[in-house]
DNA sequence: TCTGGGGTCCTCAACCCA
DNA sequence: TCTGTGGGTTGAGGACCC
C-alpha cells in the first residue's frame, strides 16, 4: 500500500434527487424520491429530507409512499444526470488521467499519478477545491475520501456524507476499521453479512483475529482470501481508467404478471431488438445470448447459448432468445424478461456478410415499429424509461410522468407535478427562479409539450460554446413567465 | 402495493480433450 | 487399452454494487 493518503473517493451527495432539488425551486428542503412510479418501482435515490422518514434506496416504492406520503415522488431523468456527471468527471479528469467512474455519481481519482497531491496536507486541499468547483460548475454537493487504498477512500468519502471531506492517515486505518461492521467491507451484502454473523463475526476485528483459513473456509478462496486482506486494511487494487465492458443487456418488469405465451414470445423478440441496438451503438458484437427469466413467484432463472462466433445480428440473437425461451416453463406468469449478450468482441471483427443482413434487419424494424427508432436518440434515456414503465398505465400517464419537464405556449418552462384524470398538473419554475405557480391543464392541451432539462448553473466559461442567440432565449423566456 | 435495471465477479457441475 | 488427472469451455446460479 502507498503510504500517502493520495486515492481519492468522490460522492455526489443523493444525485438524483438533489439534481432534481437543485432544478426545481419548490422541492429545496423538502423530502424528494427519485425512482419507479409504477406498481413495481424501487426507490434510486431519495433526498435527505426522505431520509429522516426511513425511505432509502432499493426500498419498494410503495413501503416508501407509506412512510414519506407527502414527499415529491419523481421519475428519474437519466439524460440530465449524465450531463451532470459528464462535467464532474471533467473536473476529476484535470486532477490526473487514473480517474475510474463506478456509476454516474461516483469515482476513484489517483492524485500522485497526476502528480497534484503526494502528502496528506496537498491532498486535502485539492479534495476541498474539488468539493468547490463541483458546487460552482453543477451546483451540487460531493463528499470526498481520500486514503492510502481505494477501501478506505470509499469508507472515507461515506463518513464525510454528506457535503463533506475525510481523510484517513496512514497508520490509523487498522483502529479506525476495527470496531465497524463487516457490512462497511466492500463486497459484503446481506447475504455474506448473515454467513459471517452465524459464524460469530460481526466487526471487521473478528475477520482479523478469525484467520484467513477460517475466512476461506466459511467463504470459499477469492471472497474469504479478499476480506481477509481487507479486514487488514490491504488493499492493492489500482485505479483503473479503462475498463472493457463485458456484457450489454436489457430486461422489463412488468406492472402486471404475464401469462400468455405468445406476448411472452413478443416481448422476448422486443428485449432482443433493444439490446441488440444497445450492442451496436457501443461499437460491439457478442458471442453467448442469455435470456433471463423471473417468473411470478420472483424465483429467476438465465438460460444462455454460446454461437460460433459473436454476431450483432437482431435476427440471429432474436432466433437465440427464442430457442432459449422454448426450455422455461412460463406457466403461472411472468413478471420480468431479460436479453443480454456477453463474450464481448468487437464489432469491426464482425464479417461484412452478416453486417449486411443486419443493416437490412435493422432498417426493416425502424419502418414496421415507429417507437424503436426514437428509443436510439432524441430524448434522454430517463424520459424514455420513463414512458416504458407507464407503458401498460395507459396513454395520459404515458406523457406525464412526474418530474419530466414541459414547456406551455403561454406560462414558459416547468415540471409536471403530477397527473390523472385527464389532468395534468405542471409547476413553473426554473433552476434560477423562485419557486413558482401550478397550474392545471387537460392533458391534450395543445400548448403543453416536453421540453428539455435546463442547465442548473449558468455557466459562464461555456457561454461561448453556443451563439447567445441559441441559448439565452430559452432560459430568459422560462423566467419571464414564473407568475409573481 | 414487496422486491428496478445494468452491470461485475465467483463457484460449481458437466463435459470434452489431451 | 484402461484409468486417472487436470485444464478449458460452457451453462446455471448466486452475491454484490450503484
Amino acid at each position: 500500500m502507498r503510504s500517502a493518503p493520495t486515492i481519492l473517493h468522490l460522492d455526489m451527495d443523493a444525485f438524483y434527487a438533489s439534481a432534481e432539488q437543485a432544478a426545481k425551486p419548490s422541492l429545496r428542503g423538502k423530502a424528494v424520491v427519485v425512482g419507479g412510479l409504477g406498481p413495481r418501482g424501487v426507490v434510486a435515490t431519495a433526498s435527505y429530507e426522505a431520509r429522516r422518514f426511513g425511505v432509502h434506496s432499493a426500498m419498494p416504492m410503495g413501503q416508501a409512499r407509506r412512510l414519506a406520503p407527502n414527499a415529491a415522488y419523481l421519475v428519474p431523468r437519466f439524460g440530465l444526470y449524465r450531463e451532470i456527471s459528464e462535467q464532474v468527471m471533467g473536473l476529476l479528469r484535470e486532477l490526473s488521467p487514473l480517474v475510474e467512474p463506478l456509476s454516474l455519481d461516483e469515482a476513484f481519482v489517483d492524485l500522485e499519478a497526476g502528480g497534484v497531491a503526494d502528502d496528506e496536507a496537498s491532498a486535502r486541499a485539492v479534495g476541498e477545491r474539488l468539493r468547490a468547483d463541483i458546487k460552482a460548475v453543477t451546483g451540487l454537493t460531493a463528499s470526498v475520501g481520500l486514503a492510502a487504498s481505494k477501501m478506505l477512500a470509499k469508507i472515507a468519502s461515506e463518513e464525510a456524507k454528506p457535503d463533506g471531506l475525510r481523510l484517513i492517515a496512514p497508520g490509523t486505518e487498522r483502529a479506525l476499521l476495527g470496531p465497524m461492521s463487516v457490512r462497511t467491507l466492500p463486497g459484503v451484502g446481506p447475504a455474506t453479512g448473515d454467513h459471517l454473523r452465524r459464524a460469530g463475526i460481526t466487526t471487521v476485528e473478528e475477520i482479523a483475529e478469525a484467520g484467513e483459513d477460517e475466512l476461506v473456509r466459511l467463504l470459499g478462496k477469492a471472497h474469504g482470501g479478499s476480506l481477509y486482506a481487507m479486514a487488514l486494511a490491504r488493499d492493492e487494487r489500482p485505479v483503473v481508467a479503462e475498463r472493457d465492458t463485458k456484457s450489454v443487456s436489457v430486461e422489463d418488469t412488468y406492472d402486471v404478471d404475464i401469462h400468455d405465451r405468445v406476448r411472452v414470445r413478443g416481448e422476448v423478440a422486443r428485449l432482443a431488438d433493444r439490446c441488440v441496438q444497445r450492442l451496436r451503438a457501443a461499437g460491439h458484437s457478442g458471442r453467448t445470448i442469455v435470456l433471463k427469466v423471473r417468473r411470478f413467484d420472483f424465483s429467476t432463472l438465465t438460460r444462455s447459448e454460446t454461437l460460433r462466433g459473436p454476431t450483432d445480428d437482431p435476427g440471429v440473437v432474436r432466433e437465440a432468445a427464442a430457442r432459449l425461451l422454448e426450455s422455461v416453463d412460463t406457466t403461472g406468469g411472468v413478471r420480468l424478461l431479460g436479453v443480454g449478450v456477453t463474450g464481448l468482441a468487437d464489432y469491426t471483427q464482425e464479417d461484412l456478410f452478416a453486417q449486411a443482413a443486419a443493416d437490412a434487419e435493422v432498417s426493416r424494424e425502424g419502418q414496421a415499429e415507429p417507437d424503436a427508432g426514437g428509443e436510439a436518440e432524441g430524448a434522454s434515456a430517463g424520459e424514455l424509461e420513463a414512458v416504458g414503465a407507464e407503458e401498460t398505465a395507459g396513454p395520459v400517464e404515458r406523457r406525464w410522468a412526474a418530474g419530466l419537464d414541459v414547456r406551455h405556449a403561454e406560462y414558459g418552462h416547468g415540471w409536471v407535478q403530477g397527473s390523472g384524470l385527464g389532468r395534468v398538473t405542471v409547476r413553473f419554475e426554473t433552476p434560477g427562479s423562485e419557486p413558482g405557480r401550478v397550474r392545471t391543464f387537460r392533458t391534450d392541451d395543445p400548448l403543453l409539450e416536453p421540453a428539455e432539462p435546463l442547465p442548473l448553473v449558468e455557466r459562464p466559461g461555456r457561454a461561448g460554446d453556443l451563439p447567445p442567440e441559441v441559448e439565452a432565449p430559452s432560459r430568459v423566456e422560462g423566467e419571464e413567465v414564473v407568475p409573481g
